[in-house]
DNA sequence: CTATTATAGTTTTAGTTAGAACTATTTTGC
DNA sequence: GCAAAATAGTTCTAACTAAAACTATAATAG
């Protein structure tokens, strides 16, 4: 059993992200939103706007779950939806001045929630995890290649 | 912005959980299971059973949730309630024949796979990472003690 | 012993999730 | 230029998710 070193290493990987979601959730929700809308609305702070399919990219929310997320912070008058002029399939979406407030208060409130949580993390520190965490990653997109859509 | 080098770090960590995710789902989904279903078997497998709340804090799924995965587990015949003796309240949840038939058959099979995508990585990569992830985790417990329940 | 408090599990709600099938448009190959 | 293939987004389905409110039982304190 003690050559399936990797159980630990993937439970720690589990419970780390668990605490993280969890942890962030907590600043998010006081602003009445879900993680997932946060991850737009601070995506699209500080931009033109974008398409759906490069929210998707920088994101990690799928497409199919975009649609609804994207939907409901229309509903909110937080973002709006703009039509593309290059590809009619296509459209942009960017936050209005209600979202671009809203990403005011609460993208720096964050930033200042994770710098006391990284406080006592040293440049070094960060490379380190920074490496594990690649090193995994790359493991997870080894295989077949049938897999793995990331 | 060179002072907030987290950013990275938990781009990565997110990239890192989602790829380990979807890469296991894959051999999952071929045995009809889901992701926390399998989470479920696998903890039960080779063991007398054990409460919802053990369950709970072994596998990381909340409470709440998990009433319904195991509901969608007994309805596959895979898993049985058993009345507790002790209290009242609560009851054993164990595999049916059934359900350790799936167990001997996924569980081999997913160590397999895995030891394949670790077979480069040495024991002192697995401290490496392990401790890397332990900082972060510790990381997220800290603040107002408040947040997190984890 | 009884009232209070804690605990085990369920239910409810609103939202996210992946995957697959779908529509509309654009791009490519011949 | 047109048929075929690719791409952008939507819709649908089944399941998971956290959180909060709830029910039933157990433990505790006075």
């Amino acid at each position: 059993m003690s050559q399936n070193a990797f159980f630990e290493t993937l439970r720690e990987l589990a419970r780390c992200y668990q605490r993280f979601e969890c942890f962030a959730a907590h600043d998010i929700r006081q602003f009445e939103l879900t993680p997932a809308q946060f991850d737009i609305i601070a995506t699209l702070g500080n931009t033109e706007g974008m398409t759906p399919k490069q929210l998707c990219e920088k994101t990690l929310i799928t497409k199919g779950t975009l649609t609804g997320v994207v939907d409901r912070l229309i509903a909110k008058s937080l973002l709006r939806r703009q039509q593309s002029k290059q590809d009619r399939r296509s459209y942009i979406v960017c936050l209005t001045p209600a979202g671009q407030t809203l990403f005011e208060q609460i993208f720096p409130l964050h930033v200042k929630t994770l710098q006391q949580v990284f406080a006592n993390f040293s440049e070094n520190d960060f490379q380190t995890i920074n490496a594990s965490l690649r090193q995994l990653s790359n493991a997870f997109r080894h295989p077949d290649s049938s897999h793995n859509k990331r």
